[in-house]
DNA sequence: TCTTGTTAATGTATTATACATTAGTTGTCG
DNA sequence: CGACAACTAATGTATAATACATTAACAAGA
């Protein structure tokens, strides 16, 4: 595997992250939630109800951040939080019936998007792109998770590293 | 192609957008910029020099938004601005010394991620995985700007919405 | 020259996020 | 039992990223 591919493959991933969170956005913003909103709705269609702290793991957000957010659910209507009866520290989040009509929206929308932009693409392709896909989101999580541990970066800082320093306001 | 298929697939694609981002962050942070920043330095990386709205447009971002970016980069010695003679509204910006270096930094910790993670990967599934990967972000950005026109959100909204008014704050 | 369009910058507002702190609550050890 | 440690969510505070509206300077055409 060469330099020269991996630029690229960076390349193509930074476009297709941006893409994919550009599209999404679109597709909140026209269903009245805020994009975040959306990603916690989608979680909370999986899981059924949570606490606040399983569901910021999941996400990979910080329990503050994600408190937040479901606090605006709450006041929208969207999300149910009652007290959890065998620990009245934690709370169980779900979604309301307005939230789950708020959910099939979004699924019905990216659902058809996704569903036209396949119907471009060769149907031999399909099972090809699918796996890819599945494939890529699988081994990068991992090892992205692994490599935190295993390559602290300050290592490489120490070693050679002032140049940011200077370019730091 | 079942609908199924597509909400996997819509799922794995989440993972992936903000799995790309998280990473993008944590390499940018540790090299002492941000993440706008970073994405603006590796596009003037291709572009060597650009007006403040020609960029902004290949970044997909408003004139506005970048402005303020660039502007964080000048005061940080990592972009210089100069006055375009030609034009003297417009500005050409491109990387300073400094900020040459960032990039490459940047470069060298993502390409040594990106290398490594193609390690765990059996060598016969590189190339399939550029190639899938290449080619998703084709199709995908390609029928992003055709949906957008042929699909307002706006007959659909009109049609059958009006959950997501109530669901407004 | 006057008007119109272009370009970047600024004012303002919102969303998304993390870290630090606080306030209740639970559990444990002496 | 009672004090102290640990957890859980919420709040205070700060920052980054973003867009839309407005402004200021300039360019180009009628």
């Amino acid at each position: 595997m060469k330099v020269e591919q991996v630029k690229l493959f960076r390349k193509r991933l930074r476009e297709i992250e941006r893409a994919v969170a550009r599209h999404l956005k679109d597709q909140t913003t026209c269903c009245g939630i805020t994009l975040a909103q959306c990603h916690a709705i989608l979680e909370l269609e999986e899981m059924g109800s949570s606490s606040i702290a399983e569901l910021a793991s999941r996400m990979q957000l910080d329990a503050s951040t994600l408190s937040r957010t479901i606090d605006g659910m709450v006041k929208s209507g969207l999300v149910n939080r009652l007290e959890n009866p065998q620990n009245r520290r934690s709370s169980l989040v779900s979604l309301s019936e307005a939230g789950i009509r708020t959910c099939h929206r979004i699924n019905q929308v990216c659902d058809e998007f996704y569903l036209k932009l396949f119907e471009k693409i060769p149907g031999g392709q399909h099972i090809k792109l699918m796996e890819a896909i599945e494939f890529f989101s699988r081994i990068f999580c991992e090892f992205q998770s692994e490599w935190c541990c295993t390559h602290p970066l300050k290592s490489l800082l120490e070693k050679e590293g002032d140049h940011h320093e200077k370019a730091r306001k």
